[in-house]
DNA sequence: GAGGCGATGGAACGAGCGTTTGAATTCTAG
DNA sequence: CTAGAATTCAAACGCTCGTTCCATCGCCTC
């Protein structure tokens, strides 16, 4: 189904991403992706190794990406003297919603990683973690900076329901349709101005 | 595993709702189940007739009681002269939140309805709208009349937002530790005191 | 053109899957 | 106590799973 151009690697990996995100790491197997992807069963293996590795390669893939494009807006934030929450919220939800509304499959793996948390997969936590960690850690402080009132505690309680409520819109689970004449694009930018609209407040609460 | 004195049917749901909440729905076998359930394999067939079937069984014994008492909470608080934004607020997360406290098994299900959501799967969905949409409906009227300042559309997206980080919350994905000394229960109260302060903040947001 | 090598191909492996069968057992009503 | 229904059981069905094997291909280097 893949043009037929691109490596064979790129290829699995892109057929993997939709088909885990259409019916989860155990629901798609080796055959349906490796037919979609016009290549042979045992690629995967070759490529790969194991299935198990496959879904790593996934995630690395995009998470790479994303969390350089987080810190660098979250440096150009903390570059200015002043700056606001909702400097720091953007720094945080653009590039995450931007990857959700990119139309090169990124859609399709903000997906992947929602199933990736409702699963509690211990060893792809670990995954993240060992990963990713450090990403975390730098918005947190930044956070902290523009919260000066929160304690530490407080600080992370808030962020953990950011996070809910992130994960949620990007995923796209919600019920609200969109409204007819609206392209996807225009759609997903409402979202993220919501949302963030809404996260400010809540952080903010007395 | 389960007490033998408990019927065979029950005992099949008990170990189903643990198992996919920890396993997925196609990760966790019909074998897995019933080993659990100390029952035999051929019982599910026989009792559901089948897997997918089972699946249904799992949802709506849980879902059923639960708009029960949001419902009744609901009720209780608009039979008031006057309530707040907090009281409807309250009604529809408490009884989720106390679902997911439940030493019963409770807890196993909330994973089994963020995992649904996650899966994005259609058959489900229809399940749900089916069965509790109107369940829905009179919560968007109570929360409209406590916030009569939001237009229809903003009021839809700000619910959006607060079933993504209820849900979120609800199935544990967060990444907060329980504090050592603090009963899983008393983690969930505070848990339920932060969702309820930070989504009553974001829906008032100017 | 020959040799080497990474990549691909088809076929098969054992294991586990959901489901079905039909006999054995337990329960229940007369 | 007994006949019949309801339930449980062990075993097997056909199928799909992830993985492995080895022959083959295409390409680069000598």
């Amino acid at each position: 189904m893949n043009a037929p151009h691109f490596s064979t690697k790129q290829r699995i990996l892109d057929s993997a991403e939709t088909l885990f995100a259409r019916h989860g790491f155990a629901g798609a197997s080796l055959r349906q992706v490796t037919a979609s992807a016009n290549v042979n069963l045992a690629a995967v293996n070759y490529h790969f190794g194991s299935k198990e590795n496959l879904v790593n390669e996934v995630f690395r893939r995009r998470l790479d990406s994303l969390n350089e494009e987080r810190l660098a807006a979250l440096a150009a934030v903390m570059k200015q003297s002043k700056f606001t929450l909702e400097d720091v919220l953007g720094a945080f939800v653009r590039p995450a919603l931007a990857l959700s509304m990119a139309d090169d499959g990124g859609a399709g793996f903000v997906r992947v990683l929602a199933r990736a948390f409702a699963e509690h997969n211990e060893r792809l936590r670990k995954f993240l973690h060992d990963n990713y960690s450090h990403v975390l850690k730098q918005f947190v402080a930044a956070f902290g900076q523009a919260l000066p009132h929160l304690d530490k505690q407080e600080l992370y309680w808030r962020l953990d329901i950011v996070s809910g409520a992130l994960t949620y819109a990007m995923a796209d689970f919600g019920v609200i349709k969109r409204r007819p004449g609206m392209s996807e694009l225009q759609h997903r930018d409402l979202a993220a101005e919501h949302l963030i609209k809404f996260a400010a407040a809540g952080l903010k609460a007395g």
